[in-house]
DNA sequence: AATGATTTTTAGGCAATCCGAAAAATTTAT
DNA sequence: ATAAATTTTTCGGATTGCCTAAAAATCATT
């Protein structure tokens, strides 16, 4: 199986690799924050398991089996993004978050996670009145429902 | 600092010594899935490190700073399961997340989530329409309001 | 083509966390 | 009190993933 860390390899080499089909140890050591001689290791044991094509000194690049561990874990984070952001989370601390947390999900939370930011998207109304109200509460710390049958 | 895994291990210490106040090696590699050996090994850093009191052989406990670590975590991890149990995850799935997630997730991100679970709970009604709607949603595939619309 | 700069690899180490096996201590039952 | 069963510790080892430093390869410039 592979490791956490093995994935969050992959997915960057996706993301780099998006323009000329490959990239470079260099620039994935500076993406992950990671030392060069780091992702050496990595591609090493990467291109073992077949997950990358790794042409020492040249180049890396993704192998079929490699692209789709990386499309499926870049999908969740994106879903995970959206959710966060969704409830308020802002956006950078969504991204970090959501790069951390996406390995270790259980898909069935992912799955759940997916339909409620459907169910968000969907909703015929551009900003629901619920989520509306949960903003409200957020800055207010009341429910807006609450004031309305005090007042009212 | 403290890792990801020596908080667990004090959540449990926590769990454990509930009844007695205190609990032992075997409870705990029990509850964590991991052998006898490794709870030593842990206790012995945990107790250097002045969050356990580890008494070799006989029993462990919580320090006061053990125990406000562990309270944190707890805290954190309830939240969680209220959050995703919410969304529609399975109780055992969303235990299963929470007590890996809680570890790694953002104060800000968690402070989030526990507004949302306080604005669902503190809603006048005893479920939200909203919330229904996403129930209703998650089985149907559907939008309820978009529903409406159509047939309407 | 030679020099200098950059990139990459190799080698040796470190820290965290786990394991199994064997030894030691404790507890339980007789 | 002693034998048997259980619990705990210790020790050597494995894995993962990261680092530094030094060597090697590649690239860029003249």
């Amino acid at each position: 199986m592979l490791g956490r860390r093995a994935e969050d390899y992959l997915e960057t080499i996706y993301e780099l690799s998006k323009e000329r089909g490959y990239t470079k140890v260099k620039d994935i050591s500076s993406k992950l924050n990671v030392k060069p001689a780091s992702v050496s290791e990595m591609m090493a044991k990467l291109s073992e398991q077949g997950y990358v094509v790794y042409e020492k000194r040249l180049f890396v690049s993704l192998t079929k089996k490699g692209r789709e561990v990386a499309e499926n874990i870049r999908e969740r984070r994106e879903i995970l993004v959206k959710f966060l952001t969704t409830l308020g989370v802002p956006r950078s601390v969504a991204e970090e978050d959501a790069c951390i947390i996406e390995h270790v999900l259980n898909p069935e939370t992912v799955k759940q996670l997916k339909k409620f930011v459907r169910f968000v998207e969907e909703s015929p109304a551009l900003t629901p009145k619920w989520l509306k109200h949960f903003k409200e509460f957020c800055e207010k710390g009341v429910h807006p429902c609450d004031v309305a049958r005090v007042r009212g």
